[in-house]
DNA sequence: TACAAAATCCCCCAAAATGGGTGATTGATT
DNA sequence: AATCAATCACCCATTTTGGGGGATTTTGTA
């Protein structure tokens, strides 16, 4: 029989519990097609050794002392732009969650899986997938929703929107065929109700509470 | 035995397609906690009979006649913020769904659910929930990554992030500890590699390549 | 109908910001 | 040696911004 000439996927964990590091390492070195290469239990020491490590996957544990996770996940994929950070995660917060995903997480994996399941997860991750349970997936998307409560008028939340997107009062004012005087005025009347008193602050309030659609579509 | 009194969840169907409509309806009426108040074909007729139907649900198809289903998601979300629209979809359109979840879609369902399957996605929805199929989700999740390949330096990166925040050169220069001089100069670095010349022209194509974070976090 | 809120427009003014030039220096990386 | 990135400087004209004072019309609702 011929030797199956596989390219084995280098993994390396970031976990500060032992338990569940050595109980990931011992589930994935089960499976032939994985190489566990090292085990961390910090970011810091895990930089250290990506040149040698070169993984395909990072298991990576959000609360992590020193450096967390997500600080963790930017500088890995700054490095290695094509390697897959996992999150290893027992309960979701939400806005961890997001920040994750903005760091570059390619997926979310439940600390308590059982093997086929963790398998089957960095399978998915390798295929292009992203993996994360049903509840993490609401809640980045639920993230979308939920602005309200916004105490400007229908009109000042274009205007402001307009701001957002960087344009200029004129701009605004031709794409909304009004006078710039008028958005001038709709300007005033931001700052008043937000209490603030320039573009950037007023893009701060507005964007934390969801007033303006951040992303520009 | 007592009599329930229990309040019947008022739900609506708008979609072109007559069988669909009709199996939808089918379906549903075999609840008993739903009533399905009417039927329409169009988002027109729908928002006229909106303040007599008054759903709780509305079941969404994306593609219509006239007005599509975001453009008719975001009008209903304006009249009734607590209405959940629902949306009625066979193919994903990354961009498409993207864009009815900021429309204020509560869900997706899926055109050849099952009887259980929609009466499920329905429930979750009331409950709070947004109901989707994993690939939607990961859609969604997906956009936040994906950015790379961008033109731009890390510095420069950085300087147009502060420009999509609405700051001055002078404030981007005082929280990169340098002179306003080098701000400028990165922006016109940044002008020259994007070919624009202004804030909002830069901004623009920054974030439709997701070169920049669209949210401020 | 009468009132309040929202949307529209106008003028003045001074300070700040912007965009386009044309440079220069330093430190990496190749 | 050559390139790129990052830093800083000075000139200039134009635009933008923010704060003040108003005014008018439309709209929704009490």
């Amino acid at each position: 029989m011929i030797e199956r000439l596989i390219m084995k996927k280098r993994i390396i964990i970031v976990e500060d519990n032992i338990s569940i590091r050595e109980g990931f390492r011992a589930v994935l070195e089960t499976i032939e097609k994985y190489e566990v290469m090292n085990l961390y239990s910090n970011v810091e020491e895990a930089l250290e050794h990506l040149d040698q490590d070169l993984p395909d996957i990072v298991l990576m544990d959000i609360e992590l002392p020193g450096m967390d996770g997500i600080a963790g996940t930017t500088r890995i994929k700054k490095q290695y732009p094509d390697c897959i950070v996992l999150i290893i995660t027992v309960l979701e917060d939400s806005e961890k969650v997001f920040r994750s995903l903005c760091a570059g997480a390619g997926g979310y994996i439940v600390k308590n899986s059982n093997i086929s399941e963790i398998v089957q997860n960095i399978d998915e991750a390798l295929a292009g997938g992203a993996p994360m349970s049903l509840s993490i997936a609401r809640m980045v998307v639920q993230s979308f929703q939920q602005q309200q409560n916004s105490p400007l008028t229908e009109r000042e939340t274009e205007v402001l929107q307009g701001i957002a997107e960087g344009k200029s009062y004129s701009k605004i004012a031709l794409d909304l065929y009004v006078s710039k005087e008028t958005i001038r005025s709709h300007i005033k009347n931001i700052y008043r109700k937000l209490e603030v008193s320039s573009k950037a602050d007023a893009i701060k309030v507005a964007n934390s509470n969801k007033w303006v659609t951040g992303r520009a579509l």
